[in-house]
DNA sequence: GTCTATATGGCGATAGAC
DNA sequence: GTCTATCGCCATATAGAC
């Protein structure tokens, strides 16, 4: 504790950092709810006690595991609200979060697979309004039923392409390229109108 | 136990009828893992030790909930692999799995929802190799990576539709055929070759 | 079939020595 | 920063009376 202590920069020292690449590991292997404090201890090698030495909850470190993500997602969110057309906010939009998916499939997830998960960041007022902006962005504006299901559909189906076994082994670029493709065809594709 | 116990019918009693059906309304509202035995008996005016007269174990509870679902869904598999055409039997498997969902939204979002749960299924192998089946039938057969996504991200975007409250309001028919829309665009367009 | 009471175990989290 | 040890809690599951 010899300078760090100077103004608390919250987060991000190495110790979090060791912790939390473990953690997203198990995450990803065995839901969140199946990790507990002392499979995490036993992956580093050491004690739930010095695992908590960094944190002050198990919470704490899920929401650490998901800061990255979370942050490139107000990104892409914000980027996409920046475009002027409707349809260009809805490309925008999809090629963010097909990005993301593809390029952290374990996080992503983590993040979109686990309901228990969706609590946690339901208390989070700033996590659940990005997520509500995220989905009107997709639903291009119109917020008409049928496009209502189209984005509710693609959010909640990402996280099969990011887990299932039998895309694991297709490159980035192309599952991005096949993702976009499915995407374009549910959302910007003419409906019937009703 | 009066003439009950006469070749064991197995499933289905009255008592675990009740027991079923508030189990249900649990699971969709909290999800399984929050769902204690004690919430279930609480609910229904008895103890867990009266609930756990019918049963020996939580998971026995979790599959009889599911049960009904299941031998529906073998039923719309089993259809739709008899059809003659690869397209007839997209659209077959399309429609069987949509109806499914349109009617037993809460059932259907407890089973396409929870991650834990699937640990649980994939110890019973008739029904992974159920669900092996419906994924096959979705792609169509081609087994190309495009359609892998594309039914990967269909299968695993159910639980949006059937859980999304901003969708809770429509009507089944309504619901069913927006869903059809989607699924169809995804599922059965015409795409690019690679 | 339902009750009271308890066994059994794992979890998150804390205390305090080193 | 890491350790040993333990607390407090709540979960599933069981025993046995009624």
């Amino acid at each position: 504790m010899a300078g760090a202590a100077v103004s608390e920069k919250r987060q991000s020292s190495p110790g979090r950092a060791r912790v939390e690449e473990v953690a997203l590991e198990l995450f990803a292997q065995e839901g969140i709810a199946n990790t507990t404090l002392q499979r995490i201890a036993d992956a580093m090698g050491v004690t739930k006690a010095a695992v908590y030495w960094h944190y002050r909850s198990k919470e704490e470190i899920v929401l650490g595991v998901l800061k990255p993500a979370l942050a490139e997602l107000r990104r892409i969110v914000e980027a996409a609200e920046q475009e002027r057309g409707k349809r260009s906010r809805v490309e925008s939009a999809l090629a963010g979060t097909v990005d993301l998916v593809v390029t952290h499939r374990r996080l992503a997830g983590v993040l979109l697979g686990d309901s228990a998960l969706r609590e946690t960041l339901e208390q989070h007022p700033e996590i659940s309004e990005l997520l509500v902006r995220l989905v009107e962005l997709l639903q291009g504006a119109e917020g008409d039923p049928g496009s209502q299901v189209a984005a509710t559909l693609y959010m909640s189906g990402l996280v099969g392409p990011a887990t299932d076994p039998r895309v694991a082994g297709l490159d980035d670029d192309v599952l991005r390229e096949y993702l976009l493709d499915a995407g374009r065809r549910l959302l910007l594709a003419r409906r019937p109108r009703r």
